[in-house]
DNA sequence: GCCGTTTTCGGCCCGACTGTTTTCAGTCG
């Protein structure tokens, strides 16, 4: 077969994604919509990508659960051809910009399909003049309220678009939980859904409490300083939003079904769908009000007050919010091959940080001074290379006066060893920035690229695998170059980086600064099936930079990555093993 | 459109809230 070159995996699953939209928009059967939206999960959470399955005659496409003969064919069709007809012929029904119609709260497809059929309205624009008009509110299921919640809907629609980040969440989830801690009558307060989960973006706010005084609760969360309103509030469940436009959502139960709650709450929504179909085939029901039995009309209140209980009645352990993606977690649990995530206190050092020596604001001695307070054994220091210019860059002479002023520290310093590194740069035009002699001289080097992000993806992967085949660089730093919201990727086969990486003992590093974070969790766990170790690094600028770890760690554990797996989890002198496993297979 | 050790046909998670309605559809998570 005929493979088109950048038909990856994300690009498969945006389209599964847009006929899932088109679909829905034309009314079709709703489960043949999550069949779609389903495979366009799995097949961006895939660790493989789809084109190494089609190029293998002894696998199938099928044999993924949730890819059935349907979607392996157009899976099959896109990585032959790039297109789809039939998606062709779904954009020829529907003009796309319909789907924008959809980012309006409140609005879904059978409205926007209503608005299109009756008044034509296919953008924001379009929508906005026909409720100026008054047009909208005499559509069947319309009227005045609902014309005024489409408008200040579209302004928000075109003001309010990104996922904040995780980091950026959490200083409002303590703000919020401080503020709800002040009130009286909280018996229990949790920060619950994609926060809990730690996905590296989060759309929105989930609260969970239990309290008896719900009226009250409510109040108080109202109250919230930097609340632009009240969304909707019913007996149980509250919704705001923040003037910054972030949606919070609170709900207050009763402490029996606390767990029950929280898993709902905590989701995924993929993952719940599966845990329900798993309490269906036991004859149980589950919602956010516990586990049920079954008896004809009658039902049975059996669990909830814990989540290990939720779990157990469908004979699973309890299961880490930060696998709760529907991917592996059920299989894992099932066979109880969970793994023992990492978590913080297990990191022994840091190997990717800066200086007053280019563009750090702490000194050698600060930095220092600052790892060891944190408990670290080790660090390594590593500066910019000199194609660097905008952080002054060091060349090879201030890089060895650098690594004197090393030697001379790790003389005086006891129970501590500060590694002689840098981060030197992959050149545009290939190659690195440093001479091999200079690099040989570093007990660890880190390459990245930072220049000519915009080349192909061959330019680019061939950069990287480059690097990675230098026998002086130990690991690839902020290998897809993304910032959260800012820039987008660049363009480069993570697959072929990690066969390198794999064929020549080498690491990747997982970024932890929170708009980075790159490897993300899939391509984490990808990594981590090749077998190569991960290095999970702050990439600091600063004596306080080490703070950040916590968001790499927790990243790490939605790839599922054990203490194991990560290079800095290690004792100077394993981390020394692992580095010499990769000069042995140079020198070979 | 996917799936199957009670099934190859007939299922497919479950409830809160709103705005439109006189009992419910649509949206959301």
């Amino acid at each position: 077969m005929l493979i088109v070159g950048n038909m990856n995996n994300a690009r498969i699953a945006e389209v599964f994604d847009l006929i899932a939209d088109l679909l829905e928009f034309q009314d079709a059967n709703p489960f043949r919509v999550r069949a779609y939206r389903n495979g366009a999960r799995i097949i961006r959470d895939f660790s493989e990508p789809m084109q190494a399955i089609l190029a293998d005659p002894d696998r199938k496409l099928t044999d993924i659960p949730g890819v059935g003969k349907d979607l392996a064919e157009k899976i099959g069709t896109l990585c032959s051809t790039g297109g789809l007809p039939m998606l062709e012929e779904l954009q020829a029904q529907v003009p796309q910009s319909v789907l924008t119609l959809l980012r309006i709260p409140g609005m879904g497809p059978k409205k926007v399909a209503m608005l299109y059929k009756e008044l034509h309205v296919a953008t924001l624009d379009q929508l906005r003049d026909a409720c100026q008009q008054q047009k909208v509110r005499k559509l069947k299921g319309f009227a005045a309220k609902t014309e005024e919640a489409i408008l200040a809907g579209i302004a928000l629609a075109q003001t309010s678009g990104d996922r904040m980040c995780w980091a950026g969440a959490d200083s409002y989830a303590q703000s919020i939980r401080a503020h709800m801690l002040d009130c009286k009558g909280i018996e229990k307060i949790e920060v619950a859904g994609s926060y809990r989960r730690g996905k590296d973006t989060i759309g929105d706010l989930d609260l969970l409490v239990v309290s008896s005084k719900v009226e009250d609760v409510m109040d108080r969360f109202a109250d919230f300083t930097d609340s632009a309103g009240v969304i909707a509030r019913g007996p149980t469940k509250i919704t705001i939003r923040l003037v910054n436009g972030l949606q919070v959502d609170m709900r207050v139960v009763p402490a029996g079904c606390f767990g029950a709650a929280l898993v709902y709450f905590t989701g995924s929504k993929d993952h719940n769908i599966v845990l329900r179909g798993l309490a269906k085939d036991r004859g149980l029901k589950i919602n956010e009000y516990g586990v049920f039995r079954v008896h004809g009309s009658k039902e049975e209140f059996i669990a909830g007050r814990t989540e290990e209980e939720v779990y157990k009645s469908v004979d699973l352990p309890w299961i880490p919010p930060e696998l709760r993606e529907a991917r592996h977690e059920f299989e894992w649990a099932r066979s109880g091959k969970l793994p023992k995530l990492i978590e913080l206190d297990d990191l022994c050092g840091d190997l990717h940080m800066h200086t007053t020596a280019t563009d750090g604001k702490a000194t050698l001695e600060e930095m220092v001074a600052a790892a060891r307070a944190r408990g670290f054994e080790y660090i390594a220091i590593t500066d910019h290379s000199k194609r660097v210019t905008m952080a002054r860059g060091l060349d090879a002479a201030r890089l060895r006066q650098q690594w004197k002023e090393i030697d001379r520290l790790n003389r005086k310093l006891k129970d501590f060893r500060i590694l002689k590194g840098v981060e030197v740069d992959i050149l545009e035009k290939g190659g690195l920035d440093l001479q091999d002699d200079v690099l040989a001289e570093a007990d660890w080097v880190v390459a990245s690229v930072h220049y000519g992000q915009n080349q192909s993806r061959e330019q680019i992967t061939k950069r990287v695998v480059d690097a990675l085949e230098n026998p002086h660089v130990r690991a690839i730093a902020h290998p897809t170059g993304r910032l959260i919201n800012r820039r987008k990727p660049y363009e480069i086969d993570l697959d072929a980086a990690f066969k390198a990486a794999r064929d020549n003992n080498k690491m990747m590093e997982l970024n932890a600064n929170p708009a980075r974070l790159d490897l993300d969790d899939v391509a984490c766990a990808a990594a981590k099936s090749f077998g190569i170790p991960i290095v999970i690094s702050s990439d600091s600028h600063s004596a306080d930079g080490f703070h950040v770890l916590r968001y790499g760690v927790l990243q790490a554990r939605r790839a599922g990555l054990t203490k194991k797996d990560v290079a800095n989890t290690r004792s100077l002198e394993k981390l020394n093993e692992l580095i010499a496993k990769g000069r042995q297979k140079a020198a070979r």
